[in-house]
DNA sequence: CTGAAAGCGCTTACAG
DNA sequence: CTGAAAGCGCTTACAG
């Protein structure tokens, strides 16, 4: 490694004590009085010397790290890959980096990642909790350590968080699909405790409800998380199969589910819309462009992630603000799978 | 913020010195030989006071961070966004976290974040770098920080790096395109001095040349770099228009272009493949269960990443190896899209 | 087998 | 206006 400038090599080179260096550093050269001549020589000095804070230092002393922890089920998934993206972007904005895990909706990891990032001193985070981490989640808030969930919440915990309206965005598509005259409307969503999901499935009985359609069991399927893609397109090929006489339309509630979805009609030789009408929850390249387009419910996610770090850095900056909870509106994007 | 339990009080605890604790929890006990008894009178005692070893205090003595810096040109893209998820996954497993930054491929940006990652002591670096950075990774190299490149590399730097063959792959798309009978195989690349889409272009233009059809400039459009969706349609819309009856065929060198394409060839209602046929580099959900499938050469992506944490790690931990220089082959996968 | 002491590079009262 | 000193929490020679 190469010789590193420390605060003391440019006191030395200016004839000054490391105080004071430190002092004109963090721009605290006014306020503290240190002659403008000083200070400007110690800012060129720096320069000059290319020095660098040795972060560990800054750290031990001050506990601040201009990082963000961000924490999705999958970086890989279009919607958190989008997510990521603009966290990062808002946040270098303001000067932070941010480190990210994948929760992979598994309970060891979900804990362990959370510990490691408290153990670097993230100096905020922004998560898509999964239900495991609740413990560990109360803890964060108990330290008043800055945090935002995102995607979902825990309604009895205390934090900051930005979502969508689920429950109406659910709802809409519902109605869409009715309003185009489906009677048969299947879900077909994820095996999860989480909120949103939760949510979502709601908003979908009551808009069965609403349009007095009767729910029924057998036009519901859950898949486990976290499953393999190929592995959810066979089961989801096996319940469409079984179905196939009964329903004309089917509500995916991700867009995970709805390409595995596809992929199970597109093996079947069910076509779309012709023999069901298809939405879905969050939108994609594949909903956007594929023949037919896929009719979706889509999440403001650029919105997400900006007001997510905006609360976020709010915090970090002027501790002890309230809780802010966000609930931003979807939007439906017509396009040619409902009929 | 709790009251933090820091390694004097774990000493105080057990009645020995802050040595004989630091020893112990490093795992060194048998190496110095500290009795059984106490070291495990001290493991019990972390554990029931739930230390947790203070990162900065540990790496301003160690300079050890166990976080690997990762740099994408776009974490949202699908390529890079499953590029993070395997490298993210590998890293957890051997004990480090990632901390992500996107280079936008822009000049400012690209500079900025390596010199952050530098600043925060990353164990070792994976970038996919842009030409902007070239003078930083110098140092990065100089200064022996382990550090793999990936997707693309610079031949005179001599660093670790995982790629693919592009130049073959690139051959072989203009091979497959050939062989089917097209004779006027236009280009769409992105306006880049990055090399693996040199490598690409060098590939089109052998494999012009070895199934004997003439080079034409206008059969080739380059779209620069980080232009808005949007944009890239309508340029492409133009392109294809004015070239309309000029062409059989298109090769993308990359999968955003694909998915522009696809969209400008749908927008302007030209048909794939019945008037054009298709084949990209790099694999999508879109081409593969889009109407009609994309034909495309695909990057083995989850191996790319493996290797190259693989390789990093093993640099960190046993510094002074030789560079790695790893380039995988591409595969083919037939769809429905080149006729 | 175990401990006292120095030091990693900063920042921050305190003093003058 | 500026400096000497302590201390953040570790690890590592050195000593016994």
């Amino acid at each position: 490694m190469a010789k590193k400038v420390s605060i003391k090599d440019i006191a030395a080179a200016a004839g000054v004590s490391a105080t004071t260096v430190s002092i004109v550093l963090n721009g605290r050269a006014r306020e503290m009085k240190i002659s403008e001549s000083m200070a400007l020589k110690v800012e060129k000095l720096a320069e000059k010397m290319q020095y660098r804070p040795n972060h560990f230092a800054k750290g031990l002393r001050t506990g601040k790290t201009n990082t963000i922890g961000l924490i999705v089920d999958d970086i890989s998934n279009y919607f958190f890959g989008h997510l990521a993206k603009v966290v990062e972007e808002e946040a270098d904005k303001k000067g932070y980096t941010v480190m990210f895990c994948s929760s992979e909706n598994n309970e060891g990891k979900s804990r362990n990642i959370l510990n490691m990032l408290v153990d670097k001193h993230m100096d905020g985070y922004i998560i898509a909790p999964t239900t495991f981490m609740l413990p560990e989640l109360e803890k964060l808030i108990d330290e008043k350590r800055p945090t935002v969930l995102i995607d979902r919440y825990f309604p009895d915990l205390n934090s900051n968080y930005v979502t969508v309206d689920n429950f109406n965005g659910s709802l809409e598509a519902v109605n869409h699909l009715a309003s185009k005259g489906n009677r048969k409307i299947a879900l077909v969503t994820n095996d999860t405790d989480q909120l949103q999901m939760k949510q979502r499935i709601d908003g979908y009985m009551e808009g069965l409800k609403k349009n007095g359609l009767v729910f029924e069991k057998s036009m519901v399927k859950k898949i486990p998380f976290g499953w393999p893609e190929q592995k959810q397109v066979k089961e989801l090929a096996q319940f469409f199969n079984k179905q196939k006489a009964d329903f004309d339309a089917v509500f995916f509630t991700s867009n995970n589910l709805g390409v595995a979805g596809l992929e199970a009609f597109s093996n079947l030789g069910i076509s779309v819309p012709e023999k069901v009408s298809v939405i879905c929850f969050d939108d994609n390249d594949l909903f956007r462009l594929g023949k037919p387009g896929i009719t979706v419910m889509s999440q403001p996610i650029k919105q997400m992630a900006k007001k997510a770090v905006e609360v976020l850095v709010r915090q970090i900056e002027q501790s002890g603000t309230e809780a802010s909870h966000i609930i931003l509106p979807t939007q439906i994007i017509e396009r040619e799978s409902v009929r």
